[in-house]
DNA sequence: TGTACATCAGTGAACGCGCGTTCACTGATGTAC
DNA sequence: TGTACATCAGTGAACGCGCGTTCACTGATGTAC
């Protein structure tokens, strides 16, 4: 805190709102997030919240919201560097699986959570993450890289990285014997979906890029 | 009902409970999961649950631990008709899918919901469910099929098929231009990645098994 | 076959809890003149 | 620059709710003899 005297007025209760429950969307899970509980923490009475937002769905709405949009910027900065459509493709995943190690519950929150009225702002951002997706696939098609129609390589890239990522979060990967970081594993997922979608000859194997390492 | 009159006895309530928690987790999620309601639902006080299960964890710790267990034979009654070890890989996804799509809500709790206190029994489940996919892929390499290390195949597949399974059920394929049918994304999957796995050189452009009718 | 008794599987009232939300209020802030 | 006033952003008490869980109890069932 900057200042240690309690003022009346917060400055800006509903950004701290919005980390506060971030931060008990990560630690307790979608369940354990309540308003009394962000007021709590924050040091202000139970009823603040309802200054900035109508009820906790529109809060977790808008958690939603941001939520898609920040997974949409992970994977457009991570995209910056690439060197052609096909390693937009591969920065594209590392983005995602970035994006949902380090905010897990966020991830979930965002894929898994349906309120029970949705606003047109969530379902905007959402769309736009998910069309990042399908438009880098597009290029893909478009520079002649695939194998097949584009359809096919949209739902398996898709899916496969939005599986690993699943996977990783909730610690489903402990009988795969390679350590689970989210870049080597987007590595290693795109390096073998494009072998499935590639229209270009398989490559020998060489994988000495995406290779993790053997669990000690 | 067999017996309008309400006996004392209910007969096998721990059975009804495990019923009637499953459909009230498909209906409204975890979140709107409780003994109370399950109480409520088969006509018997709310402390009856408690003869049969220690608290509410326990229930849902048997359920997943179920979940596990049918999802596993969903998968290997799925591949008794299989015509050899890609065919099990392809049918292993059927079941998955089909498993996911008619049970989304227990699929949901079996693979993203974390117990305070985990049973040894769900964990077991839960891995003789996992350790089948890898079996199956252990199964592909001993047989030549594979074009790199098993472990590839594993996390490629995996993911894939898990991914597919979560974007379907979370609507999430809404803007992806197919009809979202389990066994028809279940086939397609299969086939892009086998492309991406497999040790023969790619086949030409003929999905016509698993192609999906476009959306009118 | 009949009876005494232990055990099982319910009852229903009660406890305390934290929650979402509302409301009359009040202190702080900004603005018009 | 000073003052009156509207508006904003809080307070804190209160409401009703459903929940998980406990407990003394009681009706039904099974078993030993």
């Amino acid at each position: 805190m900057f200042c240690s005297k309690k003022a009346y007025h917060h400055g800006d209760l509903r950004g701290a709102l919005l980390e506060a429950a971030e931060e008990q969307l990560e630690e307790e899970g979608p369940a354990g997030l309540s308003l009394r509980k962000l007021g709590r923490a924050l040091g202000v009475s139970p009823g603040a919240p309802y200054r900035h937002f109508e009820d906790k769905d529109a809060l977790l709405t808008e958690l939603a919201t941001t939520g898609f949009k920040r997974l949409r910027s992970m994977m457009i900065d991570e995209m910056a560097d690439a060197t052609g459509a096909a390693d937009r493709l591969r920065l594209l995943g590392v983005g995602y699986l970035k994006f949902a190690s380090s905010h897990p519950g966020l991830f979930r929150l965002v894929f898994g959570w349906m309120p029970a009225a949705d606003s047109p702002e969530r379902t905007e951002s959402g769309d736009a993450a998910f069309a990042t997706f399908l438009e880098v696939l597009d290029q893909c098609a478009k520079e002649g890289l695939l194998r097949h129609d584009v359809m096919n390589a949209q739902l398996l890239s898709w899916s496969a990285i939005h599986g690993a990522a699943f996977l990783m979060i909730d610690n489903n990967l402990k009988l795969w014997p390679m350590t689970p970081d989210p870049v080597a594993i987007a590595n290693r997922v795109h390096d073998t979906v494009w072998e499935g979608i590639s229209s270009q000859t398989p490559k020998a194997p060489s994988l000495q890029d995406s290779t993790l390492p053997m669990r000690p």
